[in-house]
DNA sequence: CCAGCTGTGTTGACAACGTCAACATACAAC
DNA sequence: GTTGTATGTTGACGTTGTCAACACAGCTGG
């Protein structure tokens, strides 16, 4: 009963409600997915979802955990690929962030945003959620040990900094921040300045 | 036909509605809100609001709009009364700003986060939130004259300055922030941290 | 090779929802 | 008092999430 082991009726009818939910949301909003649509276009009945997830909720609580993960893969290859001897590894980590958000908006929204998550719903999206946390909590006690970033409960930084790109991403998403406005020096402005007040400042030079 | 002439059948259906749906935001989320609940428990029929809102979404929109102008009268309460000679000022409205938002998480939700809300809506609550982004720009660019605050766009200071509150917030509702975590502290923290790296860097002085 | 079990998918049904059209009524103005 | 408009009601339709009852596929043990 592995994962590839699932060839029954319909092949992996599970994964493709994943993967459809996705592109659904992705086209045209969470709002457009329904399990009698999902039915139709993988060509089976409307209660077939049924059988692989409770309800409509647990099914989109799955297609947001999948995100965290895509999110998670993302920053971890732009890590990998980023200078490690300054903090401008963490600040491209940053917009790395809001880059994903911005191109995935719908499903971002999902990510987050969703009321309909009961805090039971949590352990599952927490999870994929937390090892992102986890991973900028690392990176920032990096740089502690460094000396670039002040010596301040490393948990409490990387909060900060993630709650100013989610806020960030989030804003431009709904729409709060035009599209007139310079987008990509946003970013780089949010990232520069609250890294700028997580910095120690040093007293020489300019 | 001003607001106060409004006393028909019901009285004042209007503003009825909007309380309502405000109270029935705050208690059991925005989702709860049904056009047919509304009538049930305001005492109408359930088309009744068609005759004040176009739509369901029109009604939401209209809640959200009222949400931003309480939030909106909250942070001038504040600004007046907090101390005028310091960036501690905008600290301060900053705090405030996450408060409102935890005290008030579905209505906080609905303003921002409803992909309901197509481009279209935004004019109407487009006007409630920019008059509050207008104020923050206002006070930035009075610090940046006092000397405090970089010189820099304040436009791009002011996004980078709502985006970690609204994120910070945005992270708590959404329950990303645990309440086992010291909440207080971390809005301090946040706050802090992002006005740091906007403030001028003094070479003298600890 | 067959009996039966479990996993998977289907169909029928129900209540709730958003919304519209047709109708009714209250008030205001003349 | 007649008339017009703003407001509220009722009936209806299509859509949705979900459940119960049923059907079948493929394995498992004999």
């Amino acid at each position: 009963m592995t994962d590839q082991a699932r060839a029954y009726h319909h092949g992996d009818l599970r994964a493709a409600l994943l993967d459809e939910a996705a592109a659904m949301i992705d086209q045209g909003g969470a709002g457009s997915v329904t399990m009698r649509a999902l039915g139709r276009r993988l060509g089976v009945s409307r209660a077939a979802p049924y059988r692989h997830f409770a309800d409509k909720n647990a099914l989109l609580v799955a297609v947001a955990a999948a995100g965290f993960e895509r999110l998670g893969d993302r920053l971890r290859t732009i890590d990998a690929g980023a200078p490690r001897s300054s903090v401008e590894r963490l600040r491209r980590m940053g917009e790395e962030y809001v880059r994903f958000a911005i191109e995935n908006p719908a499903h971002y929204r999902l990510m987050y945003g969703r009321e309909a998550l009961t805090r039971e719903d949590l352990p599952e999206l927490g999870e994929a959620a937390t090892a992102i946390f986890e991973q900028l909590v690392d990176v920032i006690q990096t740089y502690q040990r460094t000396g670039s970033i002040k010596r301040q409960d490393p948990r409490a930084q990387a909060y900060t900094a993630w709650a100013a790109v989610h806020g960030l991403a989030s804003l431009v998403i709904e729409g709060q921040i035009h599209s007139t406005d310079d987008i990509d020096g946003l970013i780089r402005h949010t990232t520069r300045t609250v890294l700028d007040g997580m910095r120690v400042r040093r007293r020489r030079g300019a």
